[in-house]
DNA sequence: GACAAATACGAACGTTCGTTCTATTTTGGT
DNA sequence: ACCAAAATAGAACGAACGTTCGTATTTGTC
Protein backbone atom coordinates (compact mmCIF):
# COMPACT_ATOMS: atom_id res chain seq x y z
CA UNK A 1 0.00 0.00 0.00
CA UNK A 2 1.37 2.99 -1.05
CA UNK A 3 1.82 6.17 1.32
CA UNK A 4 -1.15 8.14 -0.30
CA UNK A 5 -3.63 5.22 0.59
CA UNK A 6 -2.54 5.22 3.95
CA UNK A 7 -2.98 8.50 4.85
CA UNK A 8 -6.39 8.22 2.73
CA UNK A 9 -7.42 4.73 4.90
CA UNK A 10 -6.86 6.90 8.03
CA UNK A 11 -8.45 9.53 6.71
CA UNK A 12 -11.92 7.21 5.61
CA UNK A 13 -11.60 5.91 9.89
CA UNK A 14 -11.23 8.52 11.17
CA UNK A 15 -14.06 10.43 9.35
CA UNK A 16 -16.35 8.04 9.26
CA UNK A 17 -16.36 7.57 13.43
CA UNK A 18 -16.62 11.71 14.01
CA UNK A 19 -19.74 11.06 11.30
CA UNK A 20 -21.19 8.54 13.04
CA UNK A 21 -21.17 11.25 16.34
CA UNK A 22 -21.95 14.25 14.85
CA UNK A 23 -23.47 13.87 11.38
CA UNK A 24 -21.90 13.70 7.74
CA UNK A 25 -22.22 17.62 6.92
CA UNK A 26 -20.63 18.58 10.57
CA UNK A 27 -16.76 16.78 9.92
CA UNK A 28 -15.63 19.64 8.53
CA UNK A 29 -12.55 19.34 5.65
CA UNK A 30 -10.10 21.37 8.56
CA UNK A 31 -11.47 20.01 11.52
CA UNK A 32 -10.88 16.12 10.08
CA UNK A 33 -7.26 17.60 8.81
CA UNK A 34 -6.70 19.10 12.26
CA UNK A 35 -7.43 15.88 13.95
CA UNK A 36 -5.37 13.58 11.40
CA UNK A 37 -2.21 15.85 11.95
CA UNK A 38 -2.45 17.53 8.30
CA UNK A 39 -3.19 20.21 6.15
CA UNK A 40 -6.63 21.30 5.43
CA UNK A 41 -5.40 21.04 1.17
CA UNK A 42 -3.23 18.13 1.94
CA UNK A 43 -6.40 16.36 2.73
CA UNK A 44 -8.65 18.06 0.19
CA UNK A 45 -6.11 16.62 -2.58
CA UNK A 46 -7.50 12.84 -1.90
CA UNK A 47 -11.03 14.08 -3.04
CA UNK A 48 -12.08 16.40 -5.10
CA UNK A 49 -14.94 17.55 -3.37
CA UNK A 50 -16.71 17.96 0.44
CA UNK A 51 -19.69 15.50 -1.36
CA UNK A 52 -17.22 13.12 -3.02
CA UNK A 53 -15.56 12.44 0.71
CA UNK A 54 -18.95 12.27 2.30
CA UNK A 55 -19.42 9.26 -0.33
CA UNK A 56 -16.62 8.25 -0.25
CA UNK A 57 -16.90 7.82 4.16
CA UNK A 58 -20.03 5.92 3.27
CA UNK A 59 -18.52 3.42 1.36
CA UNK A 60 -15.57 2.86 3.37
CA UNK A 61 -18.36 1.99 5.76
CA UNK A 62 -20.77 0.07 3.39
CA UNK A 63 -17.42 -2.39 2.64
CA UNK A 64 -16.87 -2.11 6.63
CA UNK A 65 -20.50 -3.00 6.79
CA UNK A 66 -20.18 -5.86 4.60
CA UNK A 67 -16.88 -8.02 5.32
CA UNK A 68 -18.00 -7.74 9.24
CA UNK A 69 -21.63 -7.84 9.24
CA UNK A 70 -23.38 -9.36 6.16
CA UNK A 71 -21.17 -12.19 5.52
CA UNK A 72 -20.48 -13.61 8.79
CA UNK A 73 -23.90 -14.17 9.13
CA UNK A 74 -24.40 -15.63 5.67
CA UNK A 75 -21.49 -18.17 7.06
CA UNK A 76 -23.64 -19.32 9.77
CA UNK A 77 -26.50 -22.20 8.65
CA UNK A 78 -29.70 -20.43 7.65
CA UNK A 79 -32.13 -19.83 9.41
CA UNK A 80 -32.53 -18.69 13.27
CA UNK A 81 -28.85 -19.34 14.16
CA UNK A 82 -28.17 -16.76 11.37
CA UNK A 83 -30.73 -13.44 12.39
CA UNK A 84 -29.11 -14.04 15.85
CA UNK A 85 -26.15 -13.78 14.23
CA UNK A 86 -26.66 -11.48 12.38
CA UNK A 87 -28.29 -8.99 14.82
CA UNK A 88 -25.28 -9.64 16.91
CA UNK A 89 -23.02 -8.75 14.39
CA UNK A 90 -24.82 -5.21 13.87
CA UNK A 91 -24.82 -4.37 17.12
CA UNK A 92 -21.33 -5.10 17.47
CA UNK A 93 -20.29 -2.95 14.48
CA UNK A 94 -22.66 -0.06 15.58
CA UNK A 95 -20.69 -0.34 18.98
CA UNK A 96 -17.36 0.19 17.21
CA UNK A 97 -18.31 3.36 15.87
CA UNK A 98 -18.54 6.59 18.72
CA UNK A 99 -22.13 7.53 17.26
CA UNK A 100 -23.35 4.34 16.42
CA UNK A 101 -24.88 3.13 13.07
CA UNK A 102 -23.22 5.33 10.49
CA UNK A 103 -25.85 4.62 8.25
CA UNK A 104 -29.15 5.10 10.46
CA UNK A 105 -27.71 8.58 11.20
CA UNK A 106 -26.69 9.56 7.74
CA UNK A 107 -29.96 8.59 6.30
CA UNK A 108 -31.74 10.83 8.59
CA UNK A 109 -29.30 13.24 7.97
CA UNK A 110 -29.83 13.05 4.29
CA UNK A 111 -33.31 11.79 2.80
CA UNK A 112 -34.15 14.98 2.08
CA UNK A 113 -31.58 16.33 0.63
CA UNK A 114 -31.62 15.61 -3.40
CA UNK A 115 -27.91 14.17 -4.31
CA UNK A 116 -25.85 11.40 -4.99
CA UNK A 117 -25.06 10.90 -0.88
CA UNK A 118 -28.83 10.40 -0.58
CA UNK A 119 -28.43 8.05 -3.71
CA UNK A 120 -26.08 6.02 -2.20
CA UNK A 121 -27.85 5.83 1.03
CA UNK A 122 -31.20 4.96 -0.21
CA UNK A 123 -29.07 2.04 -2.44
CA UNK A 124 -27.23 0.75 0.31
CA UNK A 125 -30.29 0.77 2.82
CA UNK A 126 -32.76 -0.68 0.13
CA UNK A 127 -29.94 -3.74 0.05
CA UNK A 128 -29.65 -3.68 3.71
CA UNK A 129 -33.69 -4.28 4.06
CA UNK A 130 -33.35 -6.84 1.44
CA UNK A 131 -31.08 -8.88 2.88
CA UNK A 132 -33.11 -9.09 6.15
CA UNK A 133 -35.87 -10.45 3.66
CA UNK A 134 -33.84 -12.84 2.03
CA UNK A 135 -32.28 -13.63 5.91
CA UNK A 136 -36.25 -14.79 6.20
CA UNK A 137 -36.98 -16.17 3.26
CA UNK A 138 -33.51 -18.77 4.49
CA UNK A 139 -35.33 -19.19 7.66
CA UNK A 140 -38.68 -20.50 6.23
CA UNK A 141 -36.10 -23.18 4.01
CA UNK A 142 -34.44 -24.17 7.27
CA UNK A 143 -37.78 -24.62 8.73
CA UNK A 144 -37.34 -22.25 11.61
CA UNK A 145 -40.22 -20.30 10.37
CA UNK A 146 -43.53 -21.18 9.49
CA UNK A 147 -43.60 -21.27 5.70
CA UNK A 148 -46.88 -18.45 5.25
CA UNK A 149 -45.07 -15.36 6.55
CA UNK A 150 -44.27 -12.65 5.64
CA UNK A 151 -40.66 -12.09 4.58
CA UNK A 152 -41.27 -8.14 4.07
CA UNK A 153 -43.09 -7.79 7.39
CA UNK A 154 -40.36 -9.64 8.77
CA UNK A 155 -37.42 -7.18 7.47
CA UNK A 156 -39.96 -4.05 8.86
CA UNK A 157 -39.95 -5.95 12.33
CA UNK A 158 -36.71 -6.82 12.78
CA UNK A 159 -35.05 -3.11 11.62
CA UNK A 160 -37.66 -1.66 13.62
CA UNK A 161 -36.18 -3.83 16.76
CA UNK A 162 -32.64 -2.40 15.63
CA UNK A 163 -33.42 1.38 14.95
CA UNK A 164 -35.33 1.68 18.53
CA UNK A 165 -31.50 -0.08 19.90
CA UNK A 166 -29.84 2.65 18.07
CA UNK A 167 -32.06 5.49 19.68
CA UNK A 168 -32.20 4.46 23.17
CA UNK A 169 -28.05 3.86 23.19
CA UNK A 170 -27.86 7.20 21.28
CA UNK A 171 -29.94 9.66 23.02
CA UNK A 172 -31.63 7.92 26.17
CA UNK A 173 -28.46 6.11 27.10
CA UNK A 174 -30.70 3.39 28.62
CA UNK A 175 -28.14 0.50 30.78
CA UNK A 176 -30.84 -1.90 30.05
CA UNK A 177 -31.42 -1.12 26.30
CA UNK A 178 -29.09 -4.35 25.54
CA UNK A 179 -31.61 -6.36 27.65
CA UNK A 180 -35.00 -5.21 25.92
CA UNK A 181 -33.55 -5.81 22.61
CA UNK A 182 -32.84 -9.29 23.25
CA UNK A 183 -36.49 -9.59 24.67
CA UNK A 184 -37.60 -8.29 21.94
CA UNK A 185 -35.74 -10.30 19.50
CA UNK A 186 -37.00 -13.29 21.02
CA UNK A 187 -40.53 -12.65 21.21
CA UNK A 188 -40.24 -11.68 17.40
CA UNK A 189 -38.78 -15.38 16.65
CA UNK A 190 -41.11 -16.85 18.32
CA UNK A 191 -43.99 -14.86 16.06
CA UNK A 192 -42.60 -16.25 13.21
CA UNK A 193 -41.64 -19.73 14.25
CA UNK B 1 -51.69 38.41 19.95
CA UNK B 2 -49.72 41.32 19.46
CA UNK B 3 -48.06 41.83 16.08
CA UNK B 4 -45.14 40.60 17.05
CA UNK B 5 -46.27 37.21 18.86
CA UNK B 6 -48.09 36.82 15.47
CA UNK B 7 -44.75 37.02 13.09
CA UNK B 8 -42.93 34.91 16.11
CA UNK B 9 -45.27 31.95 15.53
CA UNK B 10 -44.79 31.90 11.74
CA UNK B 11 -41.79 31.72 12.27
CA UNK B 12 -41.76 28.83 14.47
CA UNK B 13 -44.34 27.24 12.24
CA UNK B 14 -41.91 27.67 9.28
CA UNK B 15 -38.77 26.60 10.93
CA UNK B 16 -40.33 23.62 12.41
CA UNK B 17 -41.06 22.19 8.79
CA UNK B 18 -38.04 23.03 7.75
CA UNK B 19 -35.97 21.67 10.72
CA UNK B 20 -37.98 18.54 10.82
CA UNK B 21 -36.84 18.13 6.82
CA UNK B 22 -33.54 19.66 6.86
CA UNK B 23 -32.12 19.33 10.51
CA UNK B 24 -31.92 22.35 13.26
CA UNK B 25 -28.82 23.14 12.15
CA UNK B 26 -29.13 23.65 8.77
CA UNK B 27 -32.18 25.68 9.67
CA UNK B 28 -30.25 29.15 8.66
CA UNK B 29 -31.40 32.41 10.05
CA UNK B 30 -31.03 33.78 6.51
CA UNK B 31 -32.88 31.45 4.93
CA UNK B 32 -36.03 31.06 7.38
CA UNK B 33 -35.95 34.70 6.96
CA UNK B 34 -36.30 34.59 3.26
CA UNK B 35 -39.09 32.10 3.15
CA UNK B 36 -40.74 34.09 5.99
CA UNK B 37 -40.41 37.04 3.73
CA UNK B 38 -38.33 39.35 6.31
CA UNK B 39 -34.84 40.34 7.02
CA UNK B 40 -32.16 38.44 8.91
CA UNK B 41 -31.80 41.03 11.62
CA UNK B 42 -35.77 41.20 11.66
CA UNK B 43 -36.29 37.87 12.66
CA UNK B 44 -33.30 37.74 14.64
CA UNK B 45 -34.81 40.10 17.21
CA UNK B 46 -37.07 37.64 18.61
CA UNK B 47 -34.14 35.10 19.70
CA UNK B 48 -31.20 36.08 20.75
CA UNK B 49 -29.03 33.63 19.38
CA UNK B 50 -29.45 30.60 17.76
CA UNK B 51 -29.55 28.36 19.91
CA UNK B 52 -32.54 30.05 21.62
CA UNK B 53 -34.44 29.80 18.06
CA UNK B 54 -33.75 26.22 18.39
CA UNK B 55 -35.11 25.60 21.76
CA UNK B 56 -38.32 27.37 20.80
CA UNK B 57 -38.71 25.86 17.71
CA UNK B 58 -38.60 22.30 20.49
CA UNK B 59 -40.27 24.08 22.81
CA UNK B 60 -43.15 25.00 20.10
CA UNK B 61 -43.41 21.69 18.77
CA UNK B 62 -43.29 19.75 22.16
CA UNK B 63 -46.53 21.83 23.26
CA UNK B 64 -48.06 20.70 19.76
CA UNK B 65 -47.14 17.46 20.00
CA UNK B 66 -48.73 17.11 24.06
CA UNK B 67 -52.08 18.96 22.74
CA UNK B 68 -52.13 16.72 19.33
CA UNK B 69 -50.81 13.93 20.77
CA UNK B 70 -50.37 12.65 24.18
CA UNK B 71 -53.69 14.66 25.53
CA UNK B 72 -56.45 13.46 23.15
CA UNK B 73 -55.02 10.15 23.96
CA UNK B 74 -55.48 10.42 27.47
CA UNK B 75 -58.90 11.35 26.74
CA UNK B 76 -59.80 7.81 25.25
CA UNK B 77 -60.67 4.80 27.64
CA UNK B 78 -57.47 3.76 29.17
CA UNK B 79 -56.24 0.17 27.56
CA UNK B 80 -55.89 -1.18 23.99
CA UNK B 81 -58.40 1.89 22.80
CA UNK B 82 -55.86 4.59 24.24
CA UNK B 83 -52.46 2.50 22.54
CA UNK B 84 -54.48 2.40 19.14
CA UNK B 85 -55.15 6.61 19.52
CA UNK B 86 -51.85 7.18 20.76
CA UNK B 87 -50.08 5.38 17.61
CA UNK B 88 -53.25 7.05 15.22
CA UNK B 89 -51.87 10.69 16.93
CA UNK B 90 -48.21 10.44 16.52
CA UNK B 91 -48.62 8.74 12.73
CA UNK B 92 -50.65 12.00 11.97
CA UNK B 93 -48.50 14.21 13.64
CA UNK B 94 -45.42 13.16 11.64
CA UNK B 95 -47.51 13.65 8.83
CA UNK B 96 -47.82 17.11 9.21
CA UNK B 97 -44.52 17.33 9.25
CA UNK B 98 -42.50 17.59 5.48
CA UNK B 99 -39.63 15.12 7.35
CA UNK B 100 -41.57 13.36 10.19
CA UNK B 101 -41.37 13.61 13.49
CA UNK B 102 -39.20 16.46 14.62
CA UNK B 103 -38.43 14.74 17.54
CA UNK B 104 -36.26 11.63 15.99
CA UNK B 105 -34.30 14.11 13.45
CA UNK B 106 -33.74 16.70 16.22
CA UNK B 107 -32.31 13.62 18.72
CA UNK B 108 -30.12 12.26 16.10
CA UNK B 109 -28.55 15.00 15.38
CA UNK B 110 -27.91 16.31 18.45
CA UNK B 111 -27.32 13.44 20.67
CA UNK B 112 -24.12 13.95 21.13
CA UNK B 113 -23.47 17.38 21.23
CA UNK B 114 -23.99 18.95 24.36
CA UNK B 115 -26.32 21.84 25.31
CA UNK B 116 -29.27 23.37 25.89
CA UNK B 117 -30.79 21.70 22.79
CA UNK B 118 -29.68 18.31 23.53
CA UNK B 119 -30.97 18.73 27.68
CA UNK B 120 -34.06 19.79 26.59
CA UNK B 121 -34.34 16.90 23.43
CA UNK B 122 -33.68 14.32 26.08
CA UNK B 123 -35.63 15.34 28.91
CA UNK B 124 -38.79 15.66 26.43
CA UNK B 125 -37.92 12.38 25.05
CA UNK B 126 -37.93 10.57 28.17
CA UNK B 127 -41.15 11.79 29.21
CA UNK B 128 -42.62 10.31 25.97
CA UNK B 129 -40.96 7.06 27.09
CA UNK B 130 -42.55 7.57 30.28
CA UNK B 131 -45.55 8.05 28.53
CA UNK B 132 -45.59 5.02 27.08
CA UNK B 133 -44.93 3.34 29.72
CA UNK B 134 -47.68 4.94 32.13
CA UNK B 135 -50.19 3.95 29.31
CA UNK B 136 -48.94 0.03 29.61
CA UNK B 137 -49.67 0.42 32.62
CA UNK B 138 -52.98 2.07 32.52
CA UNK B 139 -53.41 -1.20 30.00
CA UNK B 140 -53.24 -3.77 32.67
CA UNK B 141 -55.35 -1.73 35.12
CA UNK B 142 -57.76 -1.88 32.57
CA UNK B 143 -57.76 -5.25 32.05
CA UNK B 144 -56.73 -5.16 28.46
CA UNK B 145 -53.24 -6.54 29.25
CA UNK B 146 -51.72 -9.35 31.56
CA UNK B 147 -50.23 -8.27 34.88
CA UNK B 148 -46.72 -9.62 34.46
CA UNK B 149 -45.96 -7.57 31.78
CA UNK B 150 -42.61 -5.29 31.91
CA UNK B 151 -44.35 -1.52 31.13
CA UNK B 152 -40.69 -0.60 29.86
CA UNK B 153 -40.62 -3.03 27.68
CA UNK B 154 -43.15 -2.39 26.19
CA UNK B 155 -42.27 0.85 25.90
CA UNK B 156 -39.10 -0.13 24.12
CA UNK B 157 -41.13 -2.13 21.86
CA UNK B 158 -43.75 0.09 20.72
CA UNK B 159 -40.95 2.94 20.28
CA UNK B 160 -39.78 0.76 18.40
CA UNK B 161 -42.51 -0.02 15.92
CA UNK B 162 -42.92 4.00 15.54
CA UNK B 163 -39.09 4.58 14.72
CA UNK B 164 -39.33 1.82 11.88
CA UNK B 165 -42.35 3.39 10.20
CA UNK B 166 -40.79 7.35 10.50
CA UNK B 167 -37.17 5.87 8.72
CA UNK B 168 -39.37 3.71 6.32
CA UNK B 169 -41.46 6.66 5.36
CA UNK B 170 -38.60 9.31 5.40
CA UNK B 171 -35.97 7.19 3.50
CA UNK B 172 -37.37 3.95 1.51
CA UNK B 173 -40.63 5.98 1.12
CA UNK B 174 -42.07 2.05 0.85
CA UNK B 175 -45.74 2.50 -0.05
CA UNK B 176 -46.82 -0.57 2.29
CA UNK B 177 -45.39 1.26 5.74
CA UNK B 178 -48.58 1.97 6.74
CA UNK B 179 -49.84 -1.47 6.46
CA UNK B 180 -46.66 -2.98 7.81
CA UNK B 181 -46.82 -0.54 10.66
CA UNK B 182 -50.51 -1.72 11.55
CA UNK B 183 -49.62 -5.44 10.99
CA UNK B 184 -46.62 -5.17 13.51
CA UNK B 185 -49.18 -3.05 16.15
CA UNK B 186 -51.34 -5.94 16.17
CA UNK B 187 -48.97 -8.38 16.98
CA UNK B 188 -47.49 -6.60 19.71
CA UNK B 189 -51.01 -5.83 21.30
CA UNK B 190 -51.63 -9.57 20.85
CA UNK B 191 -47.88 -10.32 22.66
CA UNK B 192 -49.24 -8.35 25.85
CA UNK B 193 -52.72 -9.76 25.67
C1' DG C 1 -52.75 63.45 16.09
C1' DA C 2 -48.69 63.08 19.04
C1' DC C 3 -45.47 60.04 21.23
C1' DA C 4 -43.18 56.25 23.44
C1' DA C 5 -42.60 51.43 22.60
C1' DA C 6 -42.42 47.65 19.79
C1' DT C 7 -40.96 45.82 15.53
C1' DA C 8 -38.36 45.49 11.34
C1' DC C 9 -34.68 46.76 8.16
C1' DG C 10 -29.96 47.25 5.91
C1' DA C 11 -25.29 47.37 6.25
C1' DA C 12 -21.44 45.68 8.21
C1' DC C 13 -18.41 42.74 11.28
C1' DG C 14 -15.52 38.70 12.30
C1' DT C 15 -15.38 33.82 11.57
C1' DT C 16 -15.59 29.60 9.24
C1' DC C 17 -16.59 27.05 5.35
C1' DG C 18 -15.20 24.59 0.76
C1' DT C 19 -12.14 25.30 -2.75
C1' DT C 20 -8.07 26.88 -5.67
C1' DC C 21 -3.42 27.79 -6.60
C1' DT C 22 1.48 27.56 -6.26
C1' DA C 23 5.43 25.91 -3.95
C1' DT C 24 7.69 22.40 -1.35
C1' DT C 25 8.67 17.96 0.32
C1' DT C 26 8.63 13.01 -0.06
C1' DT C 27 8.40 8.75 -2.53
C1' DG C 28 9.78 4.91 -5.54
C1' DG C 29 11.95 3.25 -9.86
C1' DT C 30 16.22 3.37 -12.61
C1' DA D 1 22.26 9.39 -6.80
C1' DC D 2 18.92 11.20 -9.85
C1' DC D 3 14.42 12.45 -11.38
C1' DA D 4 9.60 12.31 -12.55
C1' DA D 5 5.53 11.57 -9.93
C1' DA D 6 2.96 11.58 -5.89
C1' DA D 7 1.80 13.79 -1.72
C1' DT D 8 1.56 17.62 1.39
C1' DA D 9 1.75 22.39 2.93
C1' DG D 10 0.55 27.31 3.09
C1' DA D 11 -1.68 31.27 1.67
C1' DA D 12 -5.56 33.15 -0.26
C1' DC D 13 -10.35 33.43 -2.43
C1' DG D 14 -15.43 34.23 -2.33
C1' DA D 15 -19.49 32.87 -0.09
C1' DA D 16 -22.32 32.03 3.85
C1' DC D 17 -22.81 31.95 8.56
C1' DG D 18 -24.34 34.14 13.31
C1' DT D 19 -24.31 38.43 15.33
C1' DT D 20 -24.23 43.61 16.21
C1' DC D 21 -25.61 48.23 15.55
C1' DG D 22 -27.86 52.37 14.15
C1' DT D 23 -31.92 53.74 11.89
C1' DA D 24 -36.49 53.57 10.01
C1' DT D 25 -41.13 52.08 10.32
C1' DT D 26 -45.20 50.49 12.51
C1' DT D 27 -48.12 49.86 16.55
C1' DG D 28 -51.13 50.89 20.43
C1' DT D 29 -52.25 54.61 23.96
C1' DC D 30 -53.40 59.11 25.66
Amino acid sequence: MTRGEDTKLAILETGLDAASQLGLESVTIGSLAGSIGMSKSGLFAHFQSKENLQIEILKFAAQDFNENVVIPALRTRGGIPRIQALVRNWIDWSAGLSGGCIFVSASTEFSDRPGKVRDFLLHQQQQWVDCLRRIAASAVEAGDFRQDIDCDQFAFDLYSLLLGFHYYQKLLRDSETMLRQQAALEKLLADYR
